[in-house]
Parts: structure tokens; C-alpha cells; sequence
RNA sequence: UGGCCCGUCGUCUAAUGGCAAGACCCCGCUCUUUGGAAGCGGUAAUGGUGGUUCGAAUCCACCCGGGCCAACCA
């Protein structure tokens, strides 16, 4: 299991990072309280799954709490089996959520008060649109909608509509409850969002005490904030509802700390079916025999085939957590399942395709049996089981071949190859029907190889698996693969899911062979069969009289499936995009603005004719009438005009979430000081960045700035020569490497040395000393 | 087409202005009574162009490519 400690190290993503950064700000205290919502309208897939370990196993390593709470707010999907079975998914995945389970529709009460509060303070308004005039009104991504004619109803009367909505006065569609905000916004789920909606159906849990039910992003944050969270955790899709989630709590009395919202990719998983549209056609066809076909990507068909549940676990932690979505092979994922199986599963042997062989020189009858280990020494696991022997053995039909490709390693007519554990065997004779169709080997063991070792020291090429036919037990035996063919090639060729089916995702081997120890072993049991894969019972058809067994997943080979393997590189290799290369250009928005404003048409000018600034400058510098009184009152300090205008450039416009630079802790002079401070050498670049920073923070003036915070420019020989021999004498390999000729070190050193002067280094001085010192 | 987001080996992720790292996949070798496991080695990436900087995957700009948004779903 050495694998495990070569993970990537825990917590190295950007939401545990937030989280970090909030504990470590006080934030919430040391509350650190996350949530798995799912909607009990369909059953867990992967995708679930790596959610639930993403928020589980934040509670865990942060010491905080995870609810598992139904987001139950559409009566016309939910039901109670689907809750059961995503508790039972949870559950098995291996979290608990304790106390903390909740059930959204608990709070309707609440969220029916708050919305009361919105419509009081003018925050909402009961619009009698048709669905149809409301989505019309709502324009387009381009166009900003129009307003409805009933938004300026009185507060009284939508408290009296909303009211009556409630206790059933009006019928499915009559009425919505919508948020007032702005009906152009360029989000459009800002633009005046609905909320509530009638609907007269039986809720699963609360009947028909409602006939009004939320929205998913009235209800959601409201959830989230009753309940205390601090991280909501969701995925990108949901990125443009953010800002609709802090909308609704800032204005239904939710102050800071209140719970936040923050997105992660989830996950993608190649040729993985999951979702409830995809799945139910396929039931209905008969292609799987339902939501939990081992083929499916459903938790519950992973439970069935035999997944365990450790293994989802490590293929999240694999996977990682990232903002950037992707498609990950599923190679990957019967890695983790291998990886955990390994370990756990005892070996065992099976013959799915039976040949009979008949070893010519024992005698009828012959007995005997074989004490055989059921680790290998690399696990290191004890145990050993007894395997019955005798004259008559089933082995692989593929495991002789009369016209072995090249590196054959089985048993080929007069050839010899190793029974696991028992005997080494050589092929003296082939049988076949009349058909031509072989039908039985017959063979001779080597008497002096019992237990499969070869004493006088020759090679045996390969070691077969085998099952004594007197004592072998039947079985059914189940190989599961890709549901799916890869996608066509062709983008126009747009695919039924149920063209793409593999024929040959299931294939049953009917007829197989185990041997009998696996009789006295608990249903339960995973195997390895040796060779062939790792196994354990259907709990659906498996558990009674007739066996029947699942492959979880197949081993590894590097051999038989050198064919196969090709798809990895026949995968279509997508064209890296590499526009043209184009000039800078000026951006249409800061051009829009000049036009409408003719004292930053001016500006823009004049910064490029008298200041001698780049257009790219003089373009960034005029988007905006405060960017350029920051720039003039810069200038005002310092007239350096190139210097200030790259250090507003790259530096200070980043510094104000929307552009407005007169958030900035600082004033314009001030940077022009500080820039001035550069520009004389008092000041490194990189310690004035520093400054910047913390003048952004808490403000203050830059000369007393750098004295304060020690910056002043150290460009003294001496006492940086004594930093340099610090630094080399603790880099000595690197420092041999530079002098083999490996040059990019040197900004290992400068760095070194620039940190352990906190950025006040003269970087030109280091880099000089230290070439002369490296003698280069 | 407007807004927002995302571009690092074939794939998934690290590197938070200072040696582009790990895992999966793939290839080779060692070992092997599993063509497994393990071990050793290898192939392989910062979408492009400019700018800022002693130094850029990282900061800035533009371009290119991808995703999401116009349910009374979540």
C-alpha cells in the first residue's frame, strides 16, 4: 500500500485552501460546517459520490460536521424510496452524518416568513404573468428583458396575493412570488427571479399542508443558513447562481458570517452512464436489468458488482478537486479498485472457459491435495487453503493454443507449463471432436515437480490456473465492460445512447469452473481469481443454491490486451487551439467608453502624445474616468509617466473588484511616491510591491512604509555576499549543478537570497555576485 | 452574439513571481509458482502573441479554444 503515501497531499485544493484561510481569519470561528443537498428525485451515481467525499471528508479533516439534508422543494419528483436509498449510498460509501439529517421541506414555514420580509421591504412581488409572458419578458443573453405590468403592485397587495396564494385560492400557474431586482441585468437569473410557484400536488413528506413551493434558488442559501453552514459546496454549473444566493440572504436579514457559496468542477467520468435521462430508456429496453446493472455508474451497481466502497474513496481522492472541468478515464477508477483489492482479497482459482485435461500418467482415482497460499508473499497477508488434486483437472481453454502468437507463454503441444501450486505438465496429445473442435489435452506431470516447483532449476515459461474436475463446483460467472462504445468520431452524428451499446458489455460464462474451498467462505467474500479478475457473489441472483459470480474488475495484463490497448492512443487527439498571432488590441468596452466621453477621449490622446505612453497603456488607463485621475494624481507626486502608468497596469487595477480605484486604500499620490522610491533606488521593485500591498491594507505613507518594514534597497557587497554564502552552502547540490551548466538555478539563489531579505536585495547586485561567485 | 468561468504531459491534478512535480495510461528492464503485485528507468505539458519584472505557468492586455446562463427543475 505504499501507493497510498505517494497521494497527493491532503488539503492542497483551493476550497480546503478557503477553508484554511477562513479558520485562520476567525471567519466562523472554528465552525467549519458543510452539506451533501441531493434531491431524493433518483438514485446516487459517481458523480454523487465524489460530492459526498468532497463535503464528508471536509468535516472530517477539519473537525467539523457534514448534514446530509434533502433538498425535497418539487412535490412532482420526490418520493421517500429514493431518500431511503441515497441514505443507505451514503451510509455505505462510509460517512455519517449523526443527528444532522434534514429534510428541506421542514422549513417551508421559515422560507414562506422570509419571503413575507422580502415583499415587505419591496423586495418581491407577486407577478400574475402567463409562464409564457414571463419567459418573453425575460429578453435574451443579448437583450435585457422588460419589465412585468404587475411589478409595481403595493406592498399590501402582493402581501395579500401572496397570502391567498398560500391558502389555495388559485389555482397551478396563476400566480409567482418574484424577486424585484433588475429586470436588464446581464445575469439573467437576476432578472427579477421567481421564487414561489402554486403547485397543488401531495408532497411525500408534508402532504397537502402546501400549495405553494419554493425555488431552488430562493430555497437553497435559506437551507444552507438555517442550518448554519459555512462552505456550500457546489458545482460550476450553479456559478452564475451565486450571485442570486447572496442576494437572498443579504436581503432576508443573513449578515456575515453567513454561509458562502463556492464551485467545484465534479466529476466527468468517461463512458460512465449516470443520469436518470439516460439510464431509464435503457431499463425499458432491456439493455440493463435496472439502476443497479453492474455495468451502470450508479452506487448502488457499484455495491452490486462488488466496488468497495474504500475504493470510490481513493479514486475522489485521486481525481482531485479543481475548477477546471475535464474527463477522467476510467482507467483510473479500476486502478483504485484494484489497488484496495489487492490487498483485501484472498486468491483463489476459477476456469471460466473449461477444457479438460487428463494427465495420462497418473492412475484412475488418483487423489491428492495441494495446501495453497492465499496471499502471495508481496501482500503480506497469512493464509492457505486446500485445493483438491486428481487425475482429471478443467483449465482456460485460452491457456493452450495449437498456433501460439509470439510470446506465448501457456501451454502449447509439447510444451510444458505449470499448474499453480501442483505440478508442472507437459501437452503430448490434442483431441478434438469430429467437428474439429477440441475437446480434451491430454497430458503428463512431472512427478518431481509437486507443488509446482521445478528442483532441478529448469524455466517453466508460464503457470496456469486449474480446478480438479471431481470436486470442482459450477457457477455462473458475469464479465462486465464498457456499457458503451466510444463516441463516433463524427460530432455531426449525434447518437442515441442505445446505438452506442456494446454487445459485448456482458458476457456470461456459463459453464464455470471453481474450485470447492470457496464453498465453506462467507457470500460475502471478494476474490481474486487467479489470472482472471476479481470477484464476489451477485447479491441479487448469486446468494442462493446456484453460484453466480461478478467481476468487479479485470487484473491488469500486459499482455493479452496489447490490442485492445490501442484505443488509449487511437483516442481522438483533439487539435491544440492556437489562434493567430494577433497584436494587442484596444477593447471595444474602453473604446465604447471614450466615445461617450470625450475627457477620456481626450486623455487617451494626450497620455500617448505628451506622457509617450504605449496605446495599450494609454487604452488601460482611460476605460475609466477614476483610473485616470489616479494616473494624473500619481503623476502629480512623480513624473515618470511610463513607470506609474505599468505599475497601475499590472499592479493597482487588480487591487478593486470592479475597476473603481477610489476603493483602493491608498491615493494616487502615494503610489506615485512609491513608484518615485523605486525609480531611485531606495526600493526594490519586488519589496515596493510588498508596500503596495500593505498601503492597500491599512494605508500609511511609502518613505515611512519601507523604513518601518525595513526595505530599503541593501545593495552592499559585503553583507550580501554573506547572505550568498548562506544560501550556496545550503543548496550544495544546486550549486554544482548551475556549474555543470544547469543556468535557470540561478533564480533559485536570487530567490533564496530575496527571501531571506524579505524582497530588499538589490536582485541586480545578487545576480552579479553570484555570478562571480559561481564563476560564470 | 451579452455576462460569468476555465485552459499545465494522452488523462486527472501540483507548483500561489524563483529547479514545471505526482498519479493514471503508455513503453522498456528487473523480479516473479498470477502476463497480477512490487522495483528501476523512459516518453510526455504551461493554447498563442505582446507587455511588466533581475526572473512569469503564475501579474497585465489582446487573441484563440472550451464550458455555463434565456424551466413556475435542481
Amino acid at each position: 500500500m505504499s501507493k497510498l503515501s505517494a497521494l497527493p497531499s491532503e488539503g492542497t485544493d483551493f476550497i480546503r485552501q478557503q477553508i484554511r484561510a477562513d479558520l485562520a481569519s476567525g471567519r466562523y470561528g472554528d465552525r467549519v460546517v458543510t452539506r451533501f443537498p441531493p434531491e431524493p428525485n433518483g438514485y446516487l451515481h459517481v458523480g454523487h459520490a465524489t460530492a459526498i467525499c468532497l463535503n464528508f471528508g471536509i468535516a472530517e479533516e477539519f473537525n467539523g460536521r457534514c448534514h446530509l439534508r434533502f433538498d425535497d422543494t418539487n412535490p412532482d419528483k420526490e418520493n421517500e424510496e429514493f431518500a431511503r436509498s441515497i441514505k443507505e449510498d451514503v451510509r455505505w460509501l462510509g460517512f455519517d452524518w449523526g443527528e444532522h439529517l434534514y429534510y428541506a421541506s421542514d422549513y417551508f414555514e421559515r422560507m414562506y416568513d422570509a419571503a413575507v420580509g422580502l415583499i415587505e421591504r419591496g423586495l418581491a412581488y407577486v407577478d400574475s404573468e402567463s409562464l409564457e409572458a414571463i419567459r418573453k419578458g425575460r429578453g435574451t443573453v443579448t437583450e435585457p428583458g422588460v419589465p412585468s405590468p404587475y411589478r409595481g403592485r403595493s406592498v399590501a397587495e402582493n402581501l395579500d396575493l401572496f397570502e391567498r396564494m398560500r391558502a389555495g385560492e388559485f389555482s397551478d400557474g396563476e400566480h409567482v412570488l418574484r424577486g424585484k431586482i433588475d429586470m436588464s441585468h446581464t445575469n439573467m437569473l437576476m432578472r427579477d427571479p421567481v421564487l414561489y410557484r402554486i403547485r397543488h400536488a401531495r408532497h411525500y413528506r408534508r402532504g397537502d399542508e402546501w400549495c405553494i413551493y419554493p425555488l431552488y434558488d430562493y430555497a437553497h442559501c435559506l437551507e444552507d443558513a438555517f442550518e448554519n453552514v459555512t462552505h456550500s459546496i457546489c458545482t460550476i454549473e450553479f456559478e452564475n447562481n451565486r450571485e442570486l444566493y447572496d442576494w437572498v440572504l443579504e436581503n432576508t436579514g443573513f449578515q456575515e458570517p453567513r454561509p458562502h457559496q463556492y464551485e467545484w468542477a465534479g466529476l466527468n467520468l468517461e463512458n460512465a452512464v449516470l443520469s436518470k435521462r439516460s439510464i431509464a430508456p435503457l431499463v425499458v429496453a432491456g439493455v440493463v436489468s435496472g439502476w443497479d446493472d453492474p455495468r451502470l455508474a450508479t452506487i448502488s451497481a457499484y455495491r452490486r458488482r462488488g466496488v468497495p466502497p474504500e475504493a470510490i474513496r481513493m479514486f475522489a481522492r485521486l481525481v482531485g478537486v479543481s475548477r477546471s472541468g475535464g474527463r477522467t478515464e476510467a482507467d483510473k477508477f479500476d486502478h483504485a479498485i484494484r489497488e484496495v483489492l489487492n490487498f483485501e482479497c484472498p486468491r483463489v482459482m476459477a476456469v471460466l472457459d473449461p477444457i479438460r485435461v487428463v494427465l495420462t500418467n497418473l492412475p484412475e482415482g488418483h487423489e491428492e491435495s495441494f495446501e495453497i497460499q492465499s496471499f502471495p508473499d508481496d501482500v503480506g497477508r497469512e493464509g492457505f487453503r486446500t485445493v483438491p488434486f486428481g487425475r482429471e483437472v478443467w483449465i482456460e481453454r485460452s491457456d493452450f493454443s495449437e498456433d501460439p502468437p509470439r510470446g506465448f507463454r501457456r501451454l502449447v503441444l509439447g510444451g510444458e507449463v505449470r499448474l499453480r501450486g501442483a505440478y508442472v505438465i507437459r501437452c503430448e496429445e490434442v483431441v478434438k471432436d469430429d467437428k474439429g473442435v477440441l475437446t480434451e489435452l491430454r497430458c503428463t506431470v512431472d512427478a518431481a515437480t509437486r507443488g509446482g516447483g521445478s528442483p532441478d532449476g529448469r524455466k517453466v515459461r508460464g503457470t496456469i490456473q486449474w480446478v480438479a474436475i471431481d470436486s470442482a463446483l459450477d457457477a455462473e460467472v458475469r464479465l462486465f465492460s464498457e456499457l458503451l462504445k466510444p463516441l463516433d468520431q463524427d460530432p455531426e452524428e449525434d447518437k442515441e445512447l442505445i446505438e452506442r451499446v456494446n454487445p459485448d458489455s456482458l458476457v456470461v460464462a456459463s459453464e464455470a469452473k471453481l474450485e470447492p474451498s470457496i464453498g465453506s467462505d462467507s457470500p460475502e467474500t471478494r476474490y481474486q481469481f487467479e489470472r482472471a479478475g476479481y470477484f464476489w457473489r451477485d447479491p441479487v441472483d448469486g446468494l442462493g443454491e446456484r453460484l453466480v459470480f461478478n467481476r468487479i474488475v479485470a487484473l491488469k495484463s500486459t499482455f493479452s490486451t496489447k490490442s485492445d490497448r490501442r484505443r488509449a492512443r487511437a483516442r481522438a487527439l483533439e487539435e491544440k487551439t492556437s489562434g493567430p498571432s494577433v497584436r494587442p488590441q484596444i477593447s471595444a468596452a474602453r473604446q465604447t467608453a471614450r466615445e461617450e466621453d470625450p475627457r477620456l477621449e481626450e486623455r487617451f490622446i494626450r497620455y500617448q502624445s505628451s506622457y509617450g505612453l504605449s496605446t495599450e497603456s494609454a487604452d488601460l488607463l482611460t476605460g475609466s474616468i477614476q483610473t485616470a485621475l489616479f494616473f494624473e494624481a500619481a503623476m502629480d507626486a512623480n513624473d515618470d509617466a511610463t513607470s506609474i502608468a505599468s505599475w497601475m497596469v499590472t499592479e493597482v487595477r487588480g487591487l478593486s473588484e470592479d475597476g473603481d480605484l477610489s476603493k483602493v486604500g491608498f491615493t494616487g499620490e502615494a503610489l506615485g511616491r512609491l513608484v518615485e522610491l523605486v525609480g531611485d533606488g531606495t526600493v526594490s521593485r519586488r519589496a515596493a510591491k510588498d508596500v503596495l500591498l500593505r498601503m492597500n491594507e491599512s494605508g500609511g505613507e511609502p518613505d515611512a512604509l519601507v523604513r518601518e518594514m525595513g526595505l530599503e534597497t541593501v545593495s552592499d557587497t559585503e553583507a550580501l555576499g554573506m547572505i550568498i554564502e548562506e544560501v550556496l552552502s545550503l543548496h550544495p547540490e544546486e550549486a554544482e549543478e548551475y556549474r555543470e551548466g544547469k543556468g535557470k538555478l540561478i533564480g533559485l539563489f536570487i530567490g533564496e537570497v530575496m527571501k531571506a531579505t524579505r524582497g530588499a536585495a538589490d536582485p541586480k547586485v545578487v545576480e552579479g555576485l553570484l555570478r562571480e561567485r559561481l564563476g560564470s
